[in-house]
DNA sequence: ACGCAATGACTCC
DNA sequence: TGGAGTCCCTTGCG
């Protein structure tokens, strides 16, 4: 049984959990004025006790049972006539959890975590992320999940049948890890998707949440073509058109499937899933998944209401009537056709699964399999080249690898605990497969929570062996302070592509690794302040010195902007 | 330096 | 089942 994928993360107020609390006593700050201003509707302290300064408080067992009543009767009794006493806080209040005591929240680089609540890496209760067992640490790789498939049949069908098809040599393994170059007034929204293009080697399409589609030469840097009428809003999904490589296929929330001729800028709509036009969400049906059968030229299309459409990629005909591969009314986030079996595919969705099925049979009921997660999956992939295994990134921050497909998939060979948060402000995470990897192992994710680099909060990409949980590199560059959610490793070369925010970076291997060298982890932190020609950013930034400064702003220390426009080679030279 | 908005899943009633 | 309210490490702008 997939326990884990049932486990149920309630944020349970009135559990009283302070064993973690020790470090929160030294840095006094000033208290927060935007907590105590919110003293309207956060429910709770009522008046009098507010006036105590601060001290020991851990005793409040009416503070959690506030009650709802409660909260709505300042507002009221400030028209009703009863007026309230007018109150200022003067004690420091944890804003996560408005209990006094403790307070979350940034102290200069480092971000403390709300004792009350669970651990907002693993979700477990009983600590926070810094004590985490699971937290990816200087040395130590991500735990992978204790439960394996061991010892069975399956095992031995997977020996004798699969495991020959994946190269078991791990191939010279390079970190792009330098900062090649990159831009930021590309995007004028967020990155939502990024891909190389599939023969011009050094062309990266990006997609973003307003529907600009960009594509750049990152080596000749001022070759960049915008096209803005592809979409009207979030590019989700691109895929190139293999036996036409100038033409992209282009999935968007405005519900429509574009086909874009790179030279011209020209779409073609393929499908359009609102042709009556707008008459509120409940109606409005977005694309987030796609993908091509190359073979049968199939389009896989799948909505935001748990449908999948077949279109024909030349006819552009609809084939065959919607079908429902995930719950009714929930969004299908992503689709990925098997390299090897391309009809076999793989669908992830809002429904807290991922399911495999046979696009030869399509039933609603003819799944292959269904795969149990905690939360929404992002993104489900098959393995690269032999198809065999399957990577989902699920919003429990946890990578679930299923290693061999046709196995017993009822639980996954392995879960890899991992920060990648859903937040609403950012793009999706999605673990991504190394294509150049024979062995399957290697993937890409950026990381949510931040970690605390020379005084700097930084946000790394982590490359995961996801054969064992371990922690193979973590990229970073003082002067991307934003999450990165969004990466994709070439197809051939050592390059990164990152989406991160606005921004669009590209990464390169800094040194030449000995070819004979097992993969090894490299340690890009050192890199990242080792080096001389680097600056350290500790003196530079803003405002305040290490401790405290944040108040209700995390984000402590930016580091400072640096604009890579054009001819940003190397480092050193593109900062002003 | 602060406030705010954009905006999606989830929980609770 | 549904609508309102909530929400922990965002980001950029005013």
């Amino acid at each position: 049984m997939a326990a884990p994928a049932r486990a149920r993360f309630v944020h349970n107020r009135s559990r009283r959990r302070a064993d973690e609390d020790d470090s929160d006593d030294e840095g006094h700050q000033r208290q927060d004025a935007s907590s105590s201003s919110s003293s309207d509707d956060d429910g709770g302290e009522e008046e009098e006790e507010e006036m105590e300064v601060e001290g020991s408080d851990e005793e409040e067992e009416e503070a959690v049972a506030d009650e709802p009543a409660a909260r709505e009767s300042p507002a009221a009794a400030g028209r009703g006539g009863r007026k309230g006493p007018i109150t200022i806080s003067l004690k420091k209040v944890c804003k996560v959890c408005k209990k006094t005591g403790h307070e979350a929240g940034f102290k200069g680089a480092v971000y403390i975590d709300c004792p009350m609540k669970p651990c907002f890496l693993c979700k477990m209760p009983g600590h926070t992320t810094l004590t985490c067992p699971h937290r990816v640490a200087m040395e130590h790789g991500v735990i992978p999940a204790p439960r394996r498939n061991t010892n069975t049949s399956l095992d031995y069908v997977f020996q004798s049948q699969v495991k020959g098809k994946i190269s078991m040599v791990k191939p010279r393994f390079l970190v792009p890890n330098q900062l090649e170059c990159g831009n930021i007034k590309f995007h004028q929204r967020r990155v939502t998707c990024l891909e190389f293009h599939p023969t011009k080697n050094n062309v990266l399409l990006s997609g973003d949440k307003k529907g600009l589609l960009g594509i750049w030469d990152y080596v000749k840097l001022h070759e960049k073509i915008t096209y803005d009428s592809v979409h009207s809003c979030i590019l989700n999904s691109m895929k190139f058109d293999t036996a036409n490589d100038g033409v992209l296929y282009t999935a968007s929330s405005d519900g429509t499937i574009s086909s874009t001729d790179l030279d011209t800028g020209i779409g073609a709509p393929l499908l359009n899933l609102n042709p009556d036009g707008w008459s509120g969400p409940s109606t409005w049906r977005m694309i987030y998944g796609m993908d091509l059968n190359t073979e049968k030229g199939l389009l896989l299309v799948a909505d935001s209401f748990g449908f999948l459409y077949l279109l024909d990629r030349r006819s552009k005909e609809r084939i065959g009537q919607p079908i429902l591969i995930h719950k009714k009314g929930s969004k299908v986030t992503g689709l990925h056709c098997n390299p090897a079996q391309p009809e076999v595919l793989l669908s992830s969705g809002n429904d807290h699964f991922a399911r495999i099925w046979d696009t030869r049979k399509l039933d609603p009921k003819s799944a292959l399999a269904s795969l149990a997660h905690g939360r929404v999956v992002n993104s489900g992939y098959f393995s690269p080249r032999s198809g065999n295994k399957i990577m989902t990134t699920c919003q429990d921050n946890r990578i679930r690898v299923w290693d061999y497909i046709f196995g017993n998939l009822e639980s996954p060979s392995r879960e890899i605990v991992h920060s990648h948060d859903f937040n609403r402000h950012l793009t999706p995470f999605k673990a991504e497969w190394d294509p150049k990897d024979y062995s399957e192992t290697v993937a890409v994710i950026g990381r949510y929570i931040s970690e605390n680099y020379n005084g700097v909060a930084l946000h790394p990409i982590d490359f995961i062996d996801t054969s064992t949980g371990k922690l193979l590199a973590e990229v970073m560059d003082p002067d991307i302070t934003t999450i990165s959610p969004v990466n994709k490793l070439h197809p051939q070369d050592d390059i990164l592509a990152t989406g991160s925010s606005r921004s669009i970076f590209i990464w390169k291997p800094k040194n030449e690794v000995d070819p004979t060298e097992e993969r090894t982890s490299q340690k890009v932190k050192e890199y990242v302040y080792g080096s001389g020609s680097r600056k350290k950013p500790n003196g530079k930034h803003d405002n305040s010195s290490d401790d405290d400064s944040d108040g209700g702003g995390g984000k402590s220390k930016k580091a400072k902007k640096t604009r890579f426009t054009h001819t940003a080679k190397g480092k050193g030279k593109s900062k002003a």
